[in-house]
RNA sequence: GGGCGCUUAACUCAGCGGUAGAGUGCCACCUUCACACGGUGGAAGUCGCAGGUUCGAAUCCUGCAGCGCCCA
């Protein structure tokens, strides 16, 4: 029998075994059921990590709470489908191959974009996905055939009909506007990908000159305050955090009630250092407090700028290249920096006196989440997704409805107002991104009549006038175009029947062959998926787009029935779970520049993947973030430890015993256990403590509450199983010729089994250990390829055995006190001692029945029943017995009265506070029944161990 | 500026209306034939502060202080 494991536990030797053999056994592909399956399908799709990246401990966190619920739902019979893959993450990947090849001395620009682009997939062959590898190495229970990269010709084409749908919908449109542009990355990005940071800057202030109306205004009726075309000697001092943009002004706006400038309106001024005239205008969205209520207008470099241009019909004046240079619309400044600019600008105005003042501010400046580059808000022409129908439904979605009920659930409830906030403040969506690593917007511009061509086949001709000129755009979509639509795409969207139409004709007859059928096979089965799990950091990125874009294109794809899909069908996901963030031992955000990065793989390999497992499950409580600490984890470490040695001494037991013919039928083995009324009081016990264990853990696990679950199988294996099972098993295994060989068997049978029933309990916390040991349980031969596959643990209402828990809770409270009691008067550890106990008939029946346990335990060599403590030099009081221990042997006086002294105290408070309550009529009237009855009780021990108390200390001999 | 969260034992966190809990750490003793990644026992908290509601508040409400996050 290979039962011959090492005295301690180490993960090493046994983890990537297990790790390769579920990848190349496949064991966890889940394939579409066909149309008599009943099982309930739980899927999850992994939310999209980078192709660039490497896995840190939020990784780890998210996915082993994903796989915890994984494994749970496929041991407890759900028709289980995990599917994970990768986001081409169209700027970092572009930005890390560009980087490469400057190396070589290349720049992409040499290159040409066809090179450059297979050299990425090269990249991506070699080197992309690395989270993944390190997935399957902690062994993420996920169907690896199904694995999906979001530049995969399947979730290409879909990407292709979603823009050509949306377009043909009228939901796409390409216009100029103010967009985030970084100029390192030569594209615009989204303002998600803008990370503000607050900067200590500058408020300059400057003096723009007050010019005299000119003859045209006159004979338009403006008020003459001068001679034409000159100065008027006065100012209007607008402030500015970006001097350099001045360039670009095309207006001063002030608010029309200031009663400041009330004499300027329809004034106009003189721009400095570009000597153009410009209007003053008025809008109520200037604000009358901040800097000096004049507000300069430069529609081409700020979006509120760009906002009051469109509605005073401003002309925008650019001024800045994509490279973040003063362009020739910058006269004199033309070719610089923006910073230098900056300089040059203030230095100049200085120079000419028309500089007021500057100002320390503090602003937040907003910077290139790649990158890290200063964003620069920046015109240009861009396309865009008219957002408002998808936020519609992306809103009723995740609203209740008249009647309370929900399409989406998101847990915790917290993060649903913080999604509803977002979502119905969107803005449209620029999808456009200028790289060349992504989905080429399926869009040509003809150079004949200027006008573009949508289309799902590259086109040859322009549909409007059917010139040959035609070139594709060169902008890519924005990567989470691509990911938004996974929850459909994966399942096979647009490639089945009865897509390849537009809205208004939802086809119903298109599920007439038994072909099409097929191809819906997974939509039909997976779609919606059930759970989506992610951090709130991730709320407006994936989760928010999955929504609209899933209930949008999902929307238009019947039920299998043909009937309409309604909203409640048509969600990518019916619950999303928003972890925790993790952070490091003292709270700290990890990041790479603070150096206080915990590489998971690094803390996996000192530990074991069970033990970190299990510390990020444990701390996984809702609403806060974890601090990880690796003193946790070696608490863990030690746990699986525990497990491993009771394995060990299971196995011994189980060999020793097979010598002299006893086995466990295995038919005891893989359902919950159960055990003979007549059994002994350790077995009734620890079985009915499995059965309440199993169910607090489904409970636990239901409501995603990782760490209740996880503390709860801590004290089961660790608590009761070894703590006392164990120890009280031992008495009853009996190997020797004159044993009772059925008692024996029962024992070793209960023993087995149960500790079976546990490794599956805990098997999706620590699946590798599970399975090592579940493994060597059946002698390499189990009833399944994995544990992971066998039934979770449920537990039974009938077995909930109350009396062997009381009973079990009196032996435990009596070798307990013994125990203390024996450490107090120095009663060496090897010796035993006869005790004198006091307990009233019925109990003192329960410890007669179990005395051997209390002999064993609690190293009692006899036990005397007596009607009142006469012997022995100290005694413990409990409400259900006195208990003395008879030893020769001095007692320290002193501590013993100490002990008692303090002992008083605490009963004292506690009867005081049992009395004032008692006392108060209100009280007794308002209060439940059970709560006065419970006082009551409380209030009677509590007087009886507090005279106990008293009367001990006035025996004490004095000294 | 708007919103959200947190403050409980040395540390990390549960508990969220009925006399304070866990893990780690700490102290003492123990190498007992599963385990020293162990066993046994023990010490340790006026539950951030101030009001209020209640028969009763760590738990509900209000204010304050400190810390953190998101959005603008």
């Amino acid at each position: 029998m290979p039962h011959d494991l090492p005295k301690a536990y180490d993960p090493t030797a046994i983890e990537d075994h297990w790790a390769e053999y579920w990848v190349r056994e496949n064991l966890f592909a889940q394939s579409a059921p066909d149309a008599s399956a009943s099982s309930q399908s739980f899927t999850i799709l992994l939310p999209p990590p980078n192709v660039t990246g490497n896995l840190h401990m939020g990784h780890m966190f998210e996915h082993a709470e994903s796989d915890i619920l994984i494994r749970w739902r496929r041991m407890g019979g759900d028709r289980v489908l995990w599917i994970p893959g990768t986001d081409h993450a169209g700027i970092a990947t572009q930005m890390l191959v560009e980087r490469q090849i400057v190396i070589e001395g290349k720049t992409r620009q040499q290159m040409g974009r066809e090179a450059f682009v297979e050299r990425v997939w090269e990249w991506r062959r070699h080197y992309g996905g690395a989270i993944l590898g390190q997935m399957k190495r902690l062994g993420a229970s996920v169907d690896w055939q199904r694995e999906y990269f979001t530049m995969d010709e399947n979730l290409s084409v879909a990407v292709r009909e979603a823009f050509v749908r949306l377009h043909e919908q009228g939901l796409i449109y390409r216009g100029a506007y103010i967009v985030n542009w970084c100029p390192r990355c030569q594209t615009a990005i989204s303002d998600l990908e803008v990370v503000h940071e607050e900067q200590k800057g500058h408020l300059w202030e400057i003096r723009y000159p007050v010019i005299h109306p000119t003859d045209e205004d006159r004979s338009a009726g403006a008020p003459v305050i001068g001679a034409d075309g000159k100065d008027s000697g006065e100012f209007l001092t607008v402030a500015t955090t970006r001097p350099e943009t001045m360039l670009g002004d095309v207006a001063v706006a002030i608010h029309p009630a200031d009663e400041r400038y009330l004499h300027l309106h329809g004034k106009k001024l003189r721009l400095p250092l570009m000597n153009r005239e410009i209007p003053i205008i008025l809008d109520e969205w200037v604000s009358l407090d901040f800097g000096t209520g004049a507000v300069k207008v430069t529609p081409a470099h700020d979006p509120n700028d760009f906002a009051l241009g469109e509605r005073h019909h401003l002309p925008s004046i650019n001024v800045m290249d994509s490279a973040g240079l003063i362009n020739a619309e910058g006269g004199a400044y033309s070719g610089l920096d923006r910073y230098q600019a900056r300089k040059r600008v203030v230095a100049d105005l200085e120079e000419q006196g028309l500089l007021a003042g500057i100002k320390d501010h503090t602003n937040n400046v907003g910077h290139c989440d790649r990158c890290k580059t200063v964003v620069e808000p920046r015109l240009s022409t861009q396309w865009f997704v008219k957002i408002q129908p998808l936020a519609d439904k992306a809103i009723a979605a995740v609203k209740p409805d008249a009647a309370g009920n929900k399409a989406i659930r998101i847990v915790p409830q917290q993060y649903e107002k913080v999604y509803l906030e977002w979502m119905e403040n969107i803005h449209d969506w620029c999808i456009s991104r200028q790289l060349w690593w992504g989905h080429r917007i399926p869009a040509w511009h003809c150079a004949t009549c200027h006008k573009i061509t949508v289309a799902r086949e590259d086109p040859t001709a322009c549909s409007h006038c059917g010139s040959e000129k035609i070139t594709q755009e060169t902008d890519v979509l924005d990567t989470w175009f691509s990911s938004g639509l996974l929850p459909v795409s994966v399942f096979g969207w647009p490639n089945f029947a009865g897509t390849h139409q537009t809205l208004g004709a939802p086809g119903r007859s298109h599920l007439g062959t038994g072909e099409n059928r097929k191809d819906r096979a997974d939509f039909d089965a997976f779609y919606p998926t059930s759970l989506l799990v992610t951090g709130f950091d991730i709320l407006f990125f994936w989760v928010a787009r999955m929504i609209m874009m899933g209930c949008w294109f999902s929307g238009e794809v019947p039920m299998p029935d043909g009937s309409p899909r309604p909203l409640a069908e048509s969600v990518p996901f019916r619950e999303v779970y928003i972890h925790a963030l993790v952070r490091d031992a003292n709270r700290e955000k990890m990041s790479k520049t603070k150096g206080n990065v915990v590489d998971p793989i690094e803390i996996v390999k000192q530990y074991g993947t069970d033990a970190v497992r299990f510390t990020l499950a444990s701390m996984a409580s809702p609403g806060t973030d974890i601090a990880f600490n690796v003193a946790r984890t070696e608490g863990y470490r030690a746990f699986a430890n525990k497990i491993w040695n009771a394995a060990r001494f299971l196995f011994m037991n189980v060999d020793r015993a097979a010598e002299i013919g006893i086995t466990v039928d295995p038919a005891a083995l893989g359902s919950m256990p159960v055990v003979a009324e007549d059994a002994p009081l350790e077995a009734r016990w620890i079985v009915a403590e499995l059965h309440a264990t199993a169910a607090r853990v489904n409970q636990s696990l239901h409501d995603y509450r990782f760490d209740e679950a996880a503390n709860t199988i801590y004290q089961f294996f660790w608590g009761s199983f070894c703590d006392w099972y164990l120890e009280i098993v031992k008495l009853r295994l009996d190997f020797s010729e004159t044993a009772d060989k059925a008692q024996t068997k029962a024992a070793l049978t209960t023993l087995v089994s149960v500790f079976e029933a546990a490794l599956r309990l805990l098997s999706p916390f620590m699946p590798f250990i599970t399975e090592e040991i579940w493994y060597a349980l059946y002698d390499e031969k189990p009833p399944a390829k994995s544990i992971a596959l066998t039934q979770y643990p449920q537990a039974v209402e009938a077995a909930t055995d109350a009396s062997a828990l009381s009973q079990m809770a009196l032996v435990q409270s009596l070798i307990v006190e013994v125990r203390a009691l024996r450490k107090e008067i120095g009663v060496e550890e090897k010796a035993s001692t006869p005790v004198e106990v006091r307990i009233d008939p019925q109990a003192q029946a329960v410890i007669a029945a179990n005395s051997t346990m209390v002999e064993r335990l609690a190293k009692v060599s006899e036990l005397r029943f007596v009607s009142a403590i006469t012997a022995g030099l100290s005694s413990h009081s409990t409400p259900s017995f006195d208990v003395a221990v008879i030893y020769e042997r001095t007692i320290d006086v002193a501590a013993e009265r100490e002990r008692l002294a303090k002992d008083i105290v605490h009963y004292e408070k506690g009867l005081a506070s049992a009395e004032r309550q008692l006392g108060n009529e209100s009280f007794l009237a308002k209060a439940p029944a059970q709560v006065v009855e419970g006082l009551k009780k409380q209030e009677a021990e509590t007087r009886a161990l507090l005279d106990k108390a008293r009367s001990a200390l006035a025996t004490l001999p004095r000294n």
